[in-house]
DNA sequence: GCCCACCCGTAC
DNA sequence: GACGTACGGGTGGGCC
């Protein structure tokens, strides 16, 4: 379950330990075959089942009085102390029960010194105050204390519920009355004394009469009779009643109500436990509903004979889609070696062709080149559709062997990213798990992890076959899992089908051609920089008057705060002293040592990340640099790029722009820089409509100085440098949700005259002040924002009742249409702008993506076509109210394209 | 030796 | 605390 398929805002507290003693005494002395008792464990186990599949949202959790003394017994020497010591049948079930729970899924919570009532009454309050509903299933009615108009008990076991109304009309007492009901009564089970004699009745009745506890008390020379004689001998003792009956709403314990979701239940163990206790029904009724005998009766096979290969080939031949995964011996498909190929058509049923396993003693397998001229041909037909996970992967493995796969349909990794971006990894492991509840074979339990891992082509075949048919197995289901599901919402379906999917062979074609680094270039700077920070070093262990290593924030901290006593600017999160470059700037007027400190660090970002390091990512067989594009990383829907990063390649300083002149072109091209200009800010002028952002844009002016001009009140042609940069300053920071303080620091101005510039900028922007609170509502009320073209971000601490968790949500929703809307836009443009440059059948390629900016190799001959139909391909790329402004240059390397 | 948290800095 | 999205290097501490 997750919070999309449950969009209720409720947060369920589950009373273990009441419903355990309840159970036990309710159900007879049951045991399993093996003599073990089981009553309890029965009793809890079929009330979870009634909430998991009652429950409206996916936020549960299981409370359990924690083993030993609580408050209440410090307080009260004799709390409990008639009752009897736990039947040790009982307190045999406990274990097992907690084990049941974390079988389901289900958060389980204990805290010591206080009993389960208090931690539930904590939790319920805390989740009133972050408006969330709140029904607390018990069999205690001493909880119907917490009951307010939005939280509620159920008994699970016998289906009643109690609101506000329902307490009043079953005790007589309204909820907020009810903890002075019970001084009165007292509890027996507890050993509380409350008043002799006084029952639910009686405490009512004088409840109703005088008011509260306190007027009864106040009042009790009016009571007549015995009755009246033991209240006014109990009122010594009520005090400390009512503090023992009282249940705790504000204990101090770290459990965000954000955390307690539910998790996929584990099938497996869960089927073990079900067995060992022998709970028939249930184990009847998981079979049916997630074990079909296809999941259980698993017919995998390895192929090792050319008859059963060609049977399995003409299957696939007229199969309409089937799933289809590579086994390799690397993470990086540059340079993994092929080792074998799964198939799948119906869910429970795979093929493993093996064609690379290498160890003494390995089975004949089918020869590499005649599997692949076989099925070779299945993978590049069009129109046999294929499913994988994460298949780009296996697209740049297979076009290392001649093999251009096509007809990709489905890729089961980009529909579990768009269907939820944030919902969890998206790897297989994880998305079997928490869609299908299966627990798979992990890449590890084959072919071991660390230092002891081996290649896959010496994992023994009746290991690699079970583990790579269970992958196009998986594969298989969890799209007859995920498709449904997206089509749900057909504007989803349109970013996989539209977006995604056709972008993925383009990014294929890009990693596959990498990218051309000069290493003797970045070779020398290395040398270069390597000189200068020796200088600065040394020039900084004589300012320090020790030597120290200048790479150590912690050692860093202590010579300049604690040695040398610098006032500390600001902290880190940790509470240390920063020594952030803004921090080190601010000091850098006075003292000498964190000026030498910023140049060596820079020196050592830059020598370290880049120039030493790119040369060492060359791919000694092609000579070039391939990178790998993320496409289910970034929630807002950017892609990522790593090994090396090719998306954080210096360009806003000198020193740093250096390194992009290391990328270049081979002989007889050259490098063109496509960016956008402005996209994010055209995307908010355009979703907001604001008139003024708009004409700013139709007009073609340069939107900063603009906003400069509304927000100082100056004419466009007189506004000053200083007056444009923070105009930018609040264009950026805005997109970002920044605050007042954000810009203040940003800027180095009083928090107030920031302030002034926001207020002005709304003032003058108004279509800008309402698309964000409109965002922020609707996010909010749904939970996600959408982008342009549909796709979700969805923000599960967007109602946090931790304020700082809120408002980053809020601040990513604000962000995430425009950021996100941008990466649609920019993966229309790629795909549009490759479909031409593939039709065109000509060395030009795209090379890099950078967010708003395309990089590609072109013959020089071409440069004035290519550029033309790139730029009018990526202005094209969505239909706007404000024109998508392109930018071109090109050069011999990517720092002259600029 | 491996893993991870933390701090910091690079990009858009 | 206070600016969204990423990746990655270095340090240093914990663990085996």
């Amino acid at each position: 379950m997750t919070s999309n398929t449950h969009p209720k805002n409720i947060l369920y507290l589950v009373d273990g330990s009441s419903y355990l003693y309840r159970a036990f005494h309710a159900l007879p002395n049951l045991t399993n075959s093996n003599g073990e008792p089981t009553g309890a464990l029965l009793g809890v186990a079929n009330m979870l089942r009634r909430l998991l599949k009652e429950a409206e949202s996916d936020q549960v959790v299981v409370v359990f009085d924690a083993p030993g003394p609580t408050f209440r017994h410090e307080r009260y020497p004799d709390y409990k102390a008639n009752r009897p010591s736990m039947p040790s049948d009982l307190r045999k079930q406990i274990e097992p029960i907690h084990e049941l729970v974390g079988n389901l899924g289900m958060p389980l919570v204990q805290v010591e010194g206080v009993e389960a009532d208090d931690v539930i009454g904590t939790l319920a309050v805390r989740a009133e105050k972050a408006g969330m509903d709140c029904v607390i299933s018990t069999g205690d009615k001493d909880l119907a204390q917490l009951v307010t108009g939005r939280v509620t008990l159920v008994n699970t076991m016998t289906d009643s519920h109690l609101d506000c109304a329902g307490v009043e009309e079953k005790f007589g007492v309204a909820p907020e009355r009810f903890i002075d009901f019970l001084t009165l009564t007292g509890d027996k089970s507890d050993n509380i004394p409350g008043v002799d004699k006084c029952g639910p009745k009686t405490a009512a009745k004088w409840l109703e009469q005088y008011g509260s506890l306190d007027e009864v008390i106040a009042h009790a020379d009016e009571i007549g009779g015995k009755i009246g004689e033991y209240l006014r001998n109990a009122i010594p003792t009520l005090p400390l009643s009512r503090e023992l009956v009282t249940i705790k709403t504000d204990l101090d314990i770290d459990l965000p109500i954000d955390e307690l979701h539910l998790r996929p239940a584990d099938q497996e163990t869960l089927r073990t436990f079900l067995q060992r206790y022998e709970f028939n029904s249930w184990l009847k009724e998981l079979g049916q509903e997630d074990a079909p005998p296809e999941h259980t009766e698993t017919r995998y096979s390895t192929i090792t004979d050319e008859a059963e290969l060609n049977g399995w080939i003409k299957r696939l031949q007229a199969a309409e889609l089937f799933a289809f995964d590579t086994e390799t011996t690397a993470l990086d498909p540059m340079r993994a070696q092929l080792v074998g190929l799964s198939f799948a058509i119906e869910p429970g049923e795979a093929a493993y062709v093996p064609v690379g396993h290498d160890y003494p003693g390995a089975p004949t397998q089918l020869d590499l080149d005649r599997v692949l001229k076989a099925i070779g041909p299945l993978l590049e037909d069009t129109s046999l559709g294929k499913i994988g996970q994460h298949i780009k992967y296996d697209m740049n493995v297979l076009s290392r062997y001649g093999i251009t796969l096509d007809g990709v349909a489905f890729d089961t990794m980009l529909e579990s990213y768009v269907f939820n971006s944030t919902g969890s990894r998206h790897d297989m492991d994880s998305l079997a798990l928490k869609y299908l509840g299966r627990k798979t074979t992990h890449y590890e339990d084959v072919a071991g992890k660390g230092a002891k891992q081996i290649s896959f082509s010496q994992v023994r075949l009746e290991d690699a076959g079970h583990y790579a048919a269970e992958d196009a197995d998986i594969t298989l289901q969890l799209h007859q899992h995920l498709w449904p599901r997206l089509e749900d919402s057909p504007s989803l379906a349109r970013v996989l089908t539209e977006i995604e999917i056709p972008l993925v062979p383009v990014l294929a074609r890009m990693e596959q051609r990498g990218v051309l680094i000069d290493a003797d270039l970045l070779h020398a700077q290395s040398r270069e920089m390597a000189t200068q920070m020796a200088r600065l070093e040394k020039q900084a262990h004589g300012e320090a008057g020790q030597p120290f290593n200048l790479g150590s924030p912690k050692q860093l901290q202590q010579i300049l705060f604690e040695k040398l006593e610098l006032p500390v600017i600001r902290k880190t999160p940790k509470g240390q002293p920063s020594t952030a470059e803004d921090v080190l700037q601010e000091l850098s007027g006075n003292y000498a040592l964190p000026r030498l400190i910023l140049e060596h660090r820079s020196l050592s970002k830059l020598k370290s990340t880049y120039t030493d390091r790119l040369p060492g990512d060359i791919n000694p067989e092609t000579g070039r640099v391939h990178t790998s594009y993320h496409q289910a990383v970034a929630a807002t829907g950017r892609l990522s790029s790593s090994g090396p990063n090719l998306q954080n390649i210096p360009i806003r300083s000198e020193l740093g722009r250096r390194i992009r002149k290391a990328f270049i072109a081979p002989p007889g091209m050259v490098i063109l820089a496509c960016d956008y200009s402005q996209i994010e800010l055209r995307i908010m002028a355009h979703i907001s409509g604001d008139k003024g952002l708009l004409k700013a844009f139709r007009e073609g002016v340069d939107v900063h100085r603009a906003t400069a001009g509304e927000v100082f009140d100056t004419p466009y042609d007189e506004v000053s440098s200083q007056q444009r940069r923070a105009a930018k300053a609040i264009n950026f920071g805005l997109m970002y949700g920044m605050s007042a303080f954000g810009l203040a620091r940003q800027l180095d101005v009083d928090r107030s005259e920031a302030q002034t510039y926001m207020d002005t900028y709304f003032a003058r922007y108004p279509g800008v002040r309402s698309f964000m609170d409109s965002t922020r509502e609707t996010a909010s009320g749904q939970g996600f924002v959408e982008t342009l073209f549909g796709r979700r971000l969805y923000l599960p601490d967007i109602k946090a009742s931790n304020m700082q968790r809120r408002q980053a949500a809020e601040r990513a929703a604000i962000n995430a249409p425009m950021q996100g809307t941008a990466a649609d836009i920019i993966k229309r443009a790629m795909i549009t702008v490759d479909a031409w440059l593939e039709a065109e059948q000509t060395e030009t390629q795209l090379v890099m993506q950078v967010h708003d900016e395309l990089v590609l190799e072109v013959p020089e001959a071409r440069l004035e076509e290519v550029q033309a139909g790139v730029s009018e391909r990526m202005s094209g790329a969505a239909n706007l109210d404000v024109p998508l402004v392109v930018d071109a240059g090109y050069g011999p390397d990517w720092d002259s394209a600029h």
